[in-house]
Parts: C-alpha cells; structure tokens; sequence
DNA sequence: ACAAAAGTGTTGGTGTTACACCCATGG
DNA sequence: CCATGGGTGTAACACCAACACTTTTGT
C-alpha cells in the first residue's frame, strides 16, 4: 500500500473503461489453398482510413460474446461457424484516444477468434466501411495493437487445429478426405503430414462415417464423402493431437 | 442495426465499465500432497464476510497484469510464480452493484491464474481480510461467479501441466525425481503415471540435469538431485504431452 | 536383516514414418 | 493407355504400459 506507484495519477483512482470487442475471424478458401482473415477499413477516428480488426464496442446489456456475434452479423453472413474467446488487451495507452495525462477513460479490448465457412460469408455491403478477405501472408500494418491481437489469433488458429474438431464446423455437412486434408494444409502449411498417415490416423479413430457417396473432382478415381459424427468424437475431447 | 434488441435500455448506448481483476492462485502443500487454492473473505459489499477470489479494481494508469500482480502481493510473499491470463468474464447482471434497470456501469472481471511456491509464500496477515489457502476440494460457496472462475483455472492447471514446464517455476531449484512426480501427482490425482515410467520418459527429453548430488530422505536409497535446463527443453515448446 | 525408497531392465504390444503399390476415372 | 488423384498395405522403427528386479539407505 506504501509502495510507490510510478503511474502519473493517484494510484488510488479506479480506472473507468470502454469495452471494445475485436474480432479475428478466419476462413479458408479452399479453391485457392488461402488462410484469409476479415480486416475492415476504419471509418471513425482513431485511425480512420487506416485497416483494422473488425470490432464494436459493448453496449449497455449486452454480453461480451454478443457484441462478437453482432460484429460477426454486421460484416458478414454466416451460418457455420466457430467462436471462442482469445484474449483481453487492456494495457494502459493501447488507445490513443487515452491522452497521456487525463483522467479520462481508458480502452480495453476482449478479443475473439472465429473461423468461418467461406463459401458462405457473404461480405454484407456496406457504403462506408470497407471490408475484405485478406490473405494471412499480406496482411498490412493495422490500427491499434490489431496485428498483435492478429497474430495471437493466428497461433491460436493453429494449436485448436490439432486437437480440436473445429475444421467441421466450417467444412461442407459432406467432404472428401482431400478435402479435409488440404483445409489442415493451408492452415498448417504443405507437408504438415503425410496424406495417407492422416488418412489412415483419422479412419481409424472412427468419427469419421463414410456415406459410399462418390464425387469425382476432374481426372482421378472418384472419392468417397465422409460425415463428422460429433458423438464418436466425444470420447477424444481433451485428448491432444487427434489430428495431427 | 435494426436488428431488435432485447436488453432493456437503450441499444445503442455504450455501456460503461469498472475492470475487476481475479486471481486464481493455485499451490501445492508438498508435505501433505495437497492442491491448494488462496481464497480471501471480502470485508466490502457485496457479498461482504463471504469468501471469493481475491481481486481487486484496475486503477489509473495500470495494466491488467499489473493489477494482477498488485493483488498477489497483496496477500502472499512469492518470488517464485508463474502467472498468465485465464479468461474474461463480462456479462451483464454478474455482479449485483449493476442494478436490473441502471443505466449504470458494468463490471467485468479479467481473470489471471497464478501458481505459486507454498513453502515460500508467506501469508501477509490482514486485520481486515481474511485470507487463507483452501484445499481444493473443500472450497465453499463463492462470491459472484468465482466458482465458476475456479472451476475454469483448475482445467487450465491440469491442462497446462500437461505440456508446459510450469512444475518448474515453482519446485526448489534442485529437487528430486520423487519430488516432481509427487507435485504432478497432487495436482492430477494419484496413478496419473506409472513411476518408473514417468522418470525413464523425462530423463530420455534430456532437459532434467542430475547434480549427481544425493539426497536422504528418511529410509530408502538417497536420491538423485535434478535441476531443469531451460535451453534444453526449448526445443520441446509448443509440442504436446511432454510429461505424461 | 528387513523395510523403504530410488533407480534399472524386460517384454509385449501399439503407434508412427516413410514409402511402395493398387484402383478408378478423365482425357 | 497414361496421367491423375484416391485409396491400401507394409517393414522398420520408436514408443509405451506394466511389472519385475536391483541398489542403497535407515532402523
């Protein structure tokens, strides 16, 4: 209590906070072999015109996972998809609109992480903020602590991989193995496994129903399509690298 | 954006917010193989004479982190710790200070979860707080959502322990083979492992340094001393299961 | 000498890796 | 008929659980 504090106000003063929700909400493009996240040009100060995560802040009543929804609804329309939370950055001066020596309110941000199916988000038009896909690769330098958040979102992406069945949330209610194999492959990079280990790995763990149903994609014997089956899942929850 | 509403104010006002931070302080009584949990009875309303996390407000001018290290020196004397962020709890109507029709503020709770070295900290004694270490397994009601809080650090211990060197910021320096499998067992439940083959898998990582000096512990064989090699164990980051 | 604790070894079974190979289709 | 992608098989090896066994101490 007699410790000093080397904040430049009364150390006892409770800080007041605007809550911002920031999303990272990822998708492949499975056609292209593409990890995308959704940026969306910023039409308020701080930062106008410059990029940033898609976010909101919190409204009076409304639930932290609410406003991620909300965000989520504004932006894009979609269907299947996952949604967890990431984490909260609530640093001191993270926002400018903190001036250094005010007593004013401070900005603190509860990011989530959600991966869409992108097929099916479909960018909701919008005349003044600019929303898109950008490839993981190319992603520019971004307002706030956003490419921060970005890539805590990205490893986060990345180790839910591996254990968690989270790809079938986002894959077509019907996939090929190839299918599934390269979604794992954007992610993860080219030879994260060999395709036939992952095969036989994943058959043999049996939450995976083969439905016989037979599509032919161009030249090449046709493949089966398999269905994810959430109650043989169960069992392997918490058990690490299912997957990989 | 004419989406309806079903919060009872006003939708599109911001809601405004005090930061709480809860910490989940976790240590192992290794004299007595016990996993024990710091609880302090709050001397304030609400809930005031009831037990909960300790916690405090986020002041001007500090971190999260900060703030979570505040109250951590508040209550105990711990040089050897880890500490990381565990979750943020932010719906509305958690805390009763939000009354049902107020226009008032929001708390919101940013949850740190903290393991500590039992022997070394010391409980800094309070006229007014009451603060002592609960076996897990016997903690009582809590103040707010703490129990909820709880019961989502104790899954993170678990799991964190799994692949993450935390038993190692927080046994001695140099301790014995039996040592680290007890603190594992205190924390996963007893035959989590085999213990021979427990040693033989950790000895085969090469990231545990005998001191080849001896240890008597009562009857039986002295034992080895171990120290970890960080920089030995570097390679093994973020890959799965390394101690069970 | 005996119990207790530390540490080593053995064995059968399971999983993984890195391939080679066969199958069905389009062009 | 051959390139292409889908799918199966396998030999070598690493790993792991379970348990028996040896070593070194205190009493």
């Amino acid at each position: 209590m007699t410790k000093s504090d080397p904040s430049l106000v009364n150390s006892k003063v409770l800080a007041d906070f605007k809550v911002g929700v920031d999303n990272v909400i990822f998708s492949v493009d499975t056609k292209q072999n593409r990890l995308l996240v959704l940026l969306s040009k910023r039409k308020d100060e701080p930062f106008s015109g410059e990029w940033g995560l898609p976010g909101t802040l919190v409204r009076q009543g409304e639930s932290l996972e609410g406003a991620a929804y909300r965000i989520l609804a504004e932006k894009i329309e979609a269907k299947n998809l996952y949604l967890e939370q990431l984490y909260t950055f609530g640093g001191p001066n993270r926002d400018p609109r903190e001036s250094p020596h005010s007593f004013g309110v401070r900005y603190l941000s509860v990011s989530y992480f959600a991966l869409v199916r992108y097929e099916e988000a479909q960018l909701i038009p919008d005349q003044f903020n600019n929303t898109t896909w950008y490839i993981i690769e190319k992603v520019p330098q971004l307002a706030f602590d956003h490419n921060q958040i970005l890539e805590y979102g990205y490893r986060r992406l990345r180790n839910k991989l591996e254990y968690s069945p989270i790809a079938f949330d986002v894959l077509p209610e019907l996939f090929t193995l190839s299918d599934l194999y390269q979604f794992y492959e954007t992610i993860l990079g080219t030879n994260f496994a060999d395709y036939s280990n992952f095969r036989n790995r994943l058959l043999k763990l049996g939450f995976l129903l083969d439905t016989e149903i037979k599509v032919s994609r161009g030249a090449g014997r046709p493949a089966s399509l398999y269905r994810f089956d959430p109650v043989a899942f169960a069992p392997l929850k918490d058990k690490p690298m299912v997957f990989i």
